[in-house]
DNA sequence: ATCCATGCAAAGGATTTGCAAAGAT
DNA sequence: ATCTTTGCAAATCCTTTGCATGGAT
């Protein structure tokens, strides 16, 4: 995953293309949402906003909706829905890709990579006459007994 | 699909079951959710609303919300993104099952199968230590030049 | 007769927006 | 100096809920 610093190196330069401006509300943002422990949660926006009031008790609740559209926009972050009903963002690095497993019995999202999948939907859009430019993917299951690493409960 | 006729079967056996009552808004939010015209489209809640308005206008917003959501526990409905940050219902057959395109210049929703990808779906989560149990994948795309029958554009 | 369902309006939760003040270039 | 951003509160959108009335078994 990308360092805060990279990330806020990448947003600085999208801001400056953009006309727009780097603020120390942005870079906290960044970093907040950045840091491993933060992010690895997939945090909704508001336990982002709850993770940057650790850093600056002045930062508004618009402040960090307003930063994560931003953040989307630059690529840096990625909005889903897991299952729980609402909106969880993480970071993206630029050219990585991965989707992600829930468990059912602790709520817990593991990040994986398929290659053979992703070919196969490259393989379905072509069928349907589409080039394929994104997807979605969640899979969700309970643990079996081998699963000793993922799941707490 | 389903037709609406089987469909108010399975919903009345389920409310028999589950101690609730067969009604005529019910019946009439059940026969539009699978009138052919109405359900290929994936309406939103509000959509349907606006179709059942048209079968009988008596019927209040928060009828065809309830409505939804005991469709979807008969396993008759099932709620999904597909992009355009609404939710959307699809009528659902027992024992079937189909994953999603979305066309990004006209916004069409193309159903397809692909038992594959549904394998090595099963293959992913046991290499995790899980028994995969439902899934959600959506492909997005542009038409490419062979692309005559799905894209309006 | 009993309990569930309905329609309405009000409440709720998540996200966005208008505005005046503060900040960045 | 100009134009963007911020923080707050109000507004908005979607969905759920409380309650009195009507309907189903």
């Amino acid at each position: 995953m990308l360092e805060a610093a990279e990330a806020i190196e990448i947003l600085t330069s999208y801001l400056a293309k953009s006309g727009l401006k780097m603020t120390s509300q942005r870079r906290v943002v960044t970093e907040a949402f950045f840091d491993p422990e933060v992010t690895s949660d997939h945090p909704t926006a508001e336990e982002l906003y709850l993770r940057v009031r650790e850093r600056d008790s002045r930062i508004g609740y618009a402040t960090v909706y307003r930063s994560l559209k931003i953040l989307t926009e630059a690529g840096l972050a990625s909005p889903g829905r897991f299952g729980d009903n609402q909106t969880r963002y993480e970071p993206e690095s630029p050219g990585e890709h991965h989707d992600h497993f829930v468990c059912t019995e602790c709520g817990k999202i593991v990040e994986f990579e398929d290659d053979a999948i992703e070919k196969l939907q490259i393989e379905v859009a072509a069928k349907l006459g589409f080039e394929l430019t994104d997807h979605k993917m969640v899979l969700f299951g309970k643990p079996n007994g081998t699963c000793k690493a993922v799941c707490k409960t």
